[in-house]
DNA sequence: GAGCCGTGGAC
DNA sequence: TGTCCAAGGCT
């Protein structure tokens, strides 16, 4: 009954495309079909992208979109403004290499991305894959985006044990090789559905390099899995090496993850009596670059005792220890930290800023100090009667 | 090339 | 709980 599926890959690419017809997901940034995406929309969302998850990229993107609605917009915000809209989404030097990307493009560019690869690729945050992808999606570019899902995808559809960044040339040119040699003419699933009233030129030929794209990373996220790929919902089904060598989990070959080492740190909640607390900006590279944060001890391989951490506070007090102390993983790190609290004098004091705590959700706060935000209010809306109990361990 | 750079969800 | 993972880029 089913017909064997050749290996040519001018075929596989149409039966990934018809496997996409029918598959398609709606995301936010995808126009409907049958128009071309606005370039502005395509990037923002390529770079929120990156590595992070769809669910997470989604209210990030929708809420960007709204408020800066175009590249010229986006440009004249703050880069403070851009990076509270980011809290909380990650790699925060996105944030401020796309809003250096925005101001390049609106005041040096005319407010018109580049249209090629090339191009692409010299705007701060667009490397490789993101200048593929926009080039594709946004421009109708014969090319293919060669990220972690096409990666896997191909490396297994083929039984390759490469993986990024070493085997990017190779999987790029056997994924390319499947994409249609050009655009048709004529009926697609496109043009069925394009809207009355759309212009000629607001219609995307069928069998877009961008819908080619777009069909490799859904396959990827949706059936061709990491773990417990969906083979027998795959458009390639017979066709796949790894499939038929019996395990695709285990292409492409996967690198051994180093050891994450834990770090100490004792977060200062330091409070005046005006319900204001001490913050500062970290600096504008490494980690967390540019992100606002509260007073701390050195992040330290070695636990911090009580009698030491103090001689890090930004000014003197009685500092009483919080509960519970929390972890944080970093990328390459985790964080163990505890937040102790005391009162201090209202007066200034060296390199931080007084900052209402009743607004502290106007400061770009990563997660790790949202963290520790948490844990000082949760205990200072304690009653005092209510204070000792939980805290056997850490009272001293 | 290898290390650095966040976060939250799935298992 | 710990581990792995996600539409990478920069230095």
């Amino acid at each position: 009954m089913t017909t064997p599926v050749s290996r040519s890959p001018k075929a596989l690419g149409r039966r990934l495309l018809a496997w996409y017809g029918r598959a398609r997901r709606r995301l936010p940034w995808r126009e409907g079909r049958g128009r071309h995406p606005d370039p502005y929309r395509v990037w923002l969302s390529e770079i929120m992208l990156q590595q992070t998850g769809v669910a997470t990229v989604g209210p990030y993107y929708e809420r960007f979109l709204a408020r800066w609605p175009t590249v010229g917009a986006l440009a004249r915000a703050s880069l403070d403004d851009v990076l509270h809209a980011w809290q909380g989404l990650g790699y925060y030097a996105r944030a401020r290499n796309l809003h250096r990307a925005a101001s390049l493009v609106a005041e040096t560019l005319g407010g018109r991305f580049p249209d090629d690869e090339a191009g692409l690729a010299r705007l701060p945050g667009v490397g490789p894959y993101t200048a593929a992808a926009v080039a594709a999606i946004a421009f109708g570019r014969r090319t293919v985006p060669v990220d972690g899902n096409v990666a896997r995808v191909i490396a297994r559809l083929h039984g390759l044990r490469t993986r990024l960044p070493e085997g990017r040339a190779a999987l790029f040119v056997r994924a390319r090789a499947m994409l249609p040699a050009r655009p048709e003419r004529g009926a697609s699933f496109e043009a069925r559905v394009t809207p009355v009233g759309v212009h000629s030129h607001d219609v995307k030929p069928a069998r877009h390099p961008g819908d080619f794209a777009e069909a490799l990373m859904d396959l990827g996220a949706t059936v061709c899995t990491p773990r417990k790929p969906r083979c027998e919902a795959c458009p390639w089904g017979s066709a796949c090496r790894a499939r038929a060598l019996g395990r695709p989990e285990e292409f492409p070959a996967k690198k051994p993850r180093p050891q994450r080492p834990t770090r100490h740190a004792v977060v200062f909640w330091a409070e005046d009596g005006l319900g204001r607390v001490l913050v500062r900006r970290r600096p504008e590279r490494g980690l967390l670059g540019g992100m606002m944060e509260f007073p701390s001890t050195p992040w330290r391989a070695k636990p911090w005792t009580d009698g030491e951490a103090p001689r890090h506070a930004p000014a003197q007090g009685a500092w009483r220890p919080l509960s519970p102390s929390f972890r944080h993983a970093f990328t390459h790190f985790a964080l163990e930290a505890r937040v102790v609290r005391a009162r201090v004098r209202g007066g200034a004091v060296r390199s931080f800023s007084w900052w209402p705590v009743a607004e502290l959700d106007r400061l770009a706060l990563p997660s790790v100090m949202k963290k520790a935000a948490k844990i000082a209010a949760a205990t200072g809306r304690k009653r005092p009667g209510n204070r000792t109990e939980s805290k056997a361990s850490s009272g001293r």
